[in-house]
DNA sequence: CGTATTCTTGACCGTGCTCAAGTCCCGTGG
DNA sequence: CCACGGGACTTGAGCACGGTCAAGAATACG
């Protein structure tokens, strides 16, 4: 659990002992592979899950077999949580690159959770702001050209990524072919193609291997309209 | 609160008499106009609402000065519940009709909701309903044709409203603009009249006076891949 | 080294946008 | 009761962003 420990702590001043009674009463998964489903449409979920590491996401299969990603589980995201009250999923979580995580039955962590005030108040931090980011998503399907989009959500990831891995980097690793980045975008394949083209002429990203690397980030802030505000909740107060 | 029990007992079988400490703890508001802000982005509030008559709506303000509406929140809504944790607002709620709420200070409302298993499972439901409407809509937005995006949205209207009123009604309540379409579905006013022009030619709505009335639903649901399951969440076990 | 997958580029097309003019509706004041 | 004015809606014409189809290049992998 360090990924979820690296990014709780960035906002929530809490011990990592805090963290020990649901690492002692978790399990580690095998590591899946690319496009191994964890959770299907209409699966019934007892457990609450953890990434370790690697990629996975959450998105639906539309009537015409269309793919729409919903949201990017990054080292550190948790899912599940849901399965607290409603049992059925609505959407799918598949791995997008090798990956492994942590799973804990729903009900062992409740009771867990409950008896610290201050893990209660760090899984609360957890799911708003994966809502700040389902909100985000919805701006930028809905209200941003496809340049705009791209930027923003590689900005984004570059952002989630740093707060895990405790440091900004220029460098942003993409484990994923362009096919994601057109289901999270709500574009063709070939559109992102031409944006990415587009990007690297325009000097503000370069190609490098595995990944991109930001050469211009303040062009692409004005760029995209990337306000990073809504990753890094501040201005708590804890009521337990 | 009539609205808000109206909602959750329709899926979580709970007594009137829960919700009474709430009522009882909480105000009515004023009636609000149409365009009158309830809390801005910035704002720190302290309080959860739920709305008792009339539309409101969340929405972002884009530096084109683009309003992007992120969901409407109708009778038995409620919102501001984020407050428990982050007191800074990172969107707007506003009226879109005369409305008017009840609030309580989010102190009060954890120390109720605490003592209620029930209680605590029926606001569980409330927050994951919100949620499921808001993965629909990125899906709305994202993946689904200008006729595809307004038919679904008026089935998804015509059904939260009847749950509420307690049946379903063929004559949908529109108390809003057709730019209020525009900004929630990013498509342009002009754009919408064609849309609802469209569908009177195909016999599936027509307009009545205030709203509009279902002349095929059948044709509606085939046509925009609705699928009201995420509005009706079944198989609920209750942990506490 | 060969095959498959991913990426790139070109040409053409369509959905939905913009701009603009016109109509309808309703409230207000003469 | 009618004239006026403003907002909302409608309709037309042209345009642009991004989609589709298709072929070729690059990269990965067995």
């Amino acid at each position: 659990m360090n990924p979820l420990y690296a990014r709780i702590s960035q906002s929530i001043d809490i011990n990592r002992n805090a963290f020990a009674p649901l690492l002692e009463a978790s399990s580690l998964s095998a590591i899946l592979a690319p496009d191994e489903a964890i959770i299907l449409e209409g699966d019934t979920v007892r457990s609450m899950f953890v990434i370790e590491s690697g990629w996975a996401i959450r998105y639906r299969i539309l009537n015409d077999g269309r793919r729409q990603i919903l949201n990017v589980l990054l080292p550190g995201d948790c899912f599940g949580i849901r399965s607290i009250l409603k049992s059925e999923a609505d959407h799918n979580i598949s791995a997008v690159t090798d990956m492994q995580f942590r799973s804990l039955n729903v009900e062992a962590f409740v009771d867990i959770v409950k008896k610290d005030d201050k893990l209660t108040s760090a899984f609360w931090w957890v799911a708003l702001q994966e809502e700040a980011i389902f909100r985000e998503h919805i701006i930028r399907v809905g209200a941003r050209t496809a340049t705009e989009r791209l930027v923003h959500l590689l900005l984004e990831l570059n952002q989630r990524v740093s707060i895990v891995e405790g440091g900004v980097s220029d460098f942003l690793r993409l484990p994923v072919p362009q096919l994601f980045f057109a289901d999270a975008l709500s574009l063709s394949v070939v559109h992102i193609s031409r944006t990415f083209t587009k990007l690297k002429l325009m000097g503000v990203i370069e190609m490098a291997p595995g990944g991109i690397k930001i050469m211009d980030r303040e062009k692409m802030v004005a760029l995209s309209g990337f306000d990073d505000r809504y990753l890094n909740p501040t201005n708590f107060k804890l009521i337990a």
